[in-house]
DNA sequence: AACTGGGAAGACAGGTCTGTCTAGTCGTAT
DNA sequence: ATACGACTAGACAGACCTGTCTTCCCAGTT
C-alpha cells in the first residue's frame, strides 16, 4: 500500500527525489551519475528506472518539485502584502530569501536548461517554470492598474533572471534588492506613462 | 615560423578553435567531446594537447575568443552614438544584433559556467566576462554623470544578464528591446534622483 | 642531401556513463 | 501457508570520455 503515510521511512521514490535535489543542485545534472544518486538515496537502481523511466525524467522531477517549492514560497511571501505595489515587489524579496539560503547555488532550471539538449523533457520542466513567472508578473502587473501591464511583466521578468544569474555567479545575494529597486523605477515610471497617456487623449 | 599570416590554410590553432567555436557553442562544453572537436578540425589529438594542454584550456580559449568578439562589436557599436545617454543605451543594441545573429544560442560565458566545476578554468574566464561587462556598464554611467553610477550599472547588469537568458530560453531576440527601454527608464530615473538629491541639500 | 620540427593518424589505457537484467529478500494481505 | 508486489544488490553490455603514446609524413632550412 504506497498510500501509507506514517511510515518511519521515507519511500524509495522520496529519497530518490531528496538526493537527486541534493547532488544535482550542487553539481549539476550532466556531472551527477546515476549511481551516485541511488547510492546517497539507498535504493537499487533498478528501482529508480521503474519509478522513472529514465535519467532525463529524473531530472525532470526534480525540476518541478523545484518548481512547486518556489511557487509556494513565492505565494506565501505574496500574502503578507497588501497593496498591489507591494505584491508586485513583493516577488524578490521572495527572491532574496532564496538568495540567501545556504546552499544556494543559482536557479536550478536555468543551470539544467544549459546543460539540457533541446527537447528534452528538462527543457520542458525549465519552459513550464518560466511560463510561471511570466504569468505571475502579467497577473501582479494588470492587477496593479498597469496600462502596459504585459511590456512591464517583460521588464520585470528580465530583471527576475538578471538577478539569479548574479547571485549564482557574483555569490551576491543582494542582486535581489538591486532587482527590487529597479523595479520599484520600472514600475513607478510604468504608471506615470499609464496616467500620462489617460491624461492626454491621443497623445 | 608559425608567424607566417599568408598560410594558404589556417594553422592547426586556428582550425582548432574555430571547431570548439562551432561545437561547443552550438551543443555544449560538457556534451561535446574531443574526438569530434578533432575530427571537424581535421586536426590531431596530439596537437591540440600539445597547443591547449587540456580541454578545459581549449574550453577557456574558446570562450576569451568569444569575449574578445563580444567586446570588439560592442565597441564598435559605441562608436556611432554620440551622447553619453546614447552610448550607455547603445550596449543594448550592440546586444541586440548579437541576438538576432542566425546561430545564436544564448550567453557563451553562462551556459559554459552552468556545466563547469568550481575554480576551472571555464569559470574564471565567464569571471572575466562579468567584469568586464560591469566595468563598462560602470564606466559609461559614471561619464553620464550619474550620481549612484555603480548602482545604476548593477541594475543594468542585471537587466543585461535577463535579456541574454531570456532570448536563449524563450527564443525571443526582442528581449534587447525591453531591456533597453527598461534600461532607459532606469537612467532616467537615476539622473532624476541625482538631480533632486543635489538640489535638495541633506535632503 | 641530410636534418628538423610541426603536424597527421590512430591505437591504447583507464575510467565513467546509462540502462538492462537476474536473483534474492522482506513485509503484507488473503 | 502462500502468493504477491516492492524493493535490494550487483553484474553486465555497449558506448563514450580524456589524455598519452607511438609511428609516420612532409615541407623548409642548412
Amino acid at each position: 500500500m504506497p498510500s501509507k503515510v506514517n511510515a518511519s521511512k521515507p519511500s524509495a521514490r522520496e529519497r530518490l527525489l531528496a538526493a537527486a535535489d541534493d547532488l544535482f543542485y550542487r553539481e549539476g545534472v550532466q556531472t551527477v551519475g546515476i549511481d551516485r544518486i541511488v547510492q546517497k538515496a539507498g535504493v537499487a537502481k533498478a528501482s529508480l528506472y521503474n519509478l522513472f523511466g529514465s535519467k532525463d525524467e529524473l531530472v525532470q522531477a526534480y525540476l518541478d518539485a523545484r518548481h512547486a517549492d518556489t511557487r509556494e514560497q513565492v505565494e506565501r511571501t505574496l500574502t503578507r502584502f497588501r497593496t498591489p505595489r507591494e505584491r508586485l515587489l513583493g516577488v524578490f524579496d521572495a527572491q532574496g530569501q532564496l538568495f540567501t539560503e545556504p546552499d544556494f547555488n543559482g536557479c536550478a532550471h536555468m543551470t539544467a536548461s544549459a546543460e539540457a539538449r533541446p527537447g528534452s523533457p528538462i527543457e520542458c520542466a525549465a519552459e513550464r517554470y518560466r511560463l510561471w513567472v511570466r504569468t505571475l508578473f502579467t497577473d501582479l502587473a494588470r492587477e496593479a492598474g498597469v496600462a502596459d501591464f504585459e511590456g512591464l511583466a517583460r521588464q520585470l521578468h528580465l530583471l527576475y533572471d538578471g538577478a539569479g544569474v548574479s547571485a549564482r555567479m557574483d555569490q551576491d545575494p543582494s542582486a535581489a534588492t538591486t532587482a527590487r529597486a529597479a523595479a520599484a523605477a520600472l514600475f513607478d515610471a510604468a504608471v506615470r506613462d499609464g496616467d500620462a497617456s489617460a491624461r492626454i487623449p491621443r497623445g
